[in-house]
DNA sequence: GGGTGCATGTAATGGGTTACATGATTCT
DNA sequence: AGAATCATGTAACCCATTACATGCACCC
């Protein structure tokens, strides 16, 4: 149990919590349930099973099925339950995750106000489209009353929500800028072109 | 010039348009300009300087000073900036990006709801402080006009600004949320107490 | 016949942070 | 006296993605 700061291990605990589950089922799951905010690869998967198993926080036992690979069929232990509180317990540090988007559009002044309208705009359509089902999610989820964990849940893709309408208001915003500099460099063509080609 | 994914030597001749740098000078210009969207440490400053040079994208010459370290200043050449305009034009793709406290939101239903009302409202307070901060700062980078990075710049702020907004509204509205659960659970505590202590 | 889904795993590779080493000056 | 700032660099480590390997069943 040597210091681990990222959570890879602490998401599967708690997804078992709903149920046992195999590696593979754990891959779905987190995709559906918490994609929008958390991803895991198989290559992180598997081998933080195995050490969960070591470490007595999930028991697992083998399945054998016709036609089908075996199932590794992971549960959670009391001591596994245990350390998800714990892990709950400790206040996550807010980190500045790296936006390559704006990176670029802070340097975009070396280049064609073409180039960043271009991303931005099929940024806007791409976010449309999100915005649409992550509110019809969000109606589904919002029937499911009594399950302890619904409320949560909602939090969680609310957050989704706002943040999403957020970018979207600031890239119209962002656009109609940049289409005013666009007008504006087409017209005063005199002299100071800063940016060079391609 | 193998395939490399991250921008880490783009910021680095981004920056170094602006004028000759040294690695010091550059980690603390990141951390001032595009540090709430882009974070680089040194010990990934200096190596990708010198590999920038080695692809002669970058030049090198060193300063004696008297009393202070050898400054190694480095300037951008032409044919960085050739490279930078590349970089610019290629679109950037969306990565989400892993959030902790939805993580911990999203399995809050284990421990007490007073664990998340508290991290949340640390989190209120930390976001009003750079909320302000971040307002403040626009104001003083709207005078200048005439520089042409001018406009770029204010938009990844106006970005910064727009998601702040959007989390605490989110955060508010989640803590009230939070609130009224907790009360729920401490007059309703017949039976069902589905999570686990500590 | 070929793609997709179920299912588990390992190895290579890459990207990044943190800690360490060094050392003079200036501020508190 | 001690902390912070300027300044450069390396080594250890860790986390994570991607690619690869395997193989049956089902659908088009």
């Amino acid at each position: 149990m040597s210091r681990r700061s990222s959570s890879s291990r602490e998401v599967l605990l708690g997804l078992l919590t709903i149920e046992p589950m195999t590696g593979y089922d754990l891959g779905q799951l987190i995709r559906t349930s918490v994609g929008h905010f958390w991803r895991e690869s198989y290559g992180q998967i598997y081998p933080n099973l195995k050490t969960l198993a070591a470490d007595g926080l999930v028991t697992a036992k083998t399945e054998h099925q016709k036609g089908k690979p075996d199932r590794r069929v992971y549960s959670i232990t009391d001591k596994g339950r245990e350390q998800l509180g714990k892990w709950l317990a400790v206040e996550p540090q807010p980190e500045i995750p790296r936006n390559e988007l704006l990176l670029k559009l802070f340097f975009a002044a070396r280049v064609s106000p073409e180039i960043p309208i271009g991303y931005l705009e099929r940024m806007v359509e791409k976010e449309r489209a999100l915005l649409r089902q992550f509110r019809q999610a969000e109606r589904e989820i919002a029937g499911n009353r009594q399950y302890p964990d619904a409320p949560y849940w909602r939090m969680t893709a609310r957050f989704g929500q706002l943040e999403l309408e957020a970018h979207l208001h600031w890239a119209q915003e962002t656009l109609a800028e940049l289409r005013s500099l666009a007008e504006k460099e087409k017209t005063g063509e005199r002299k100071g072109k800063h940016h060079a080609g391609k």
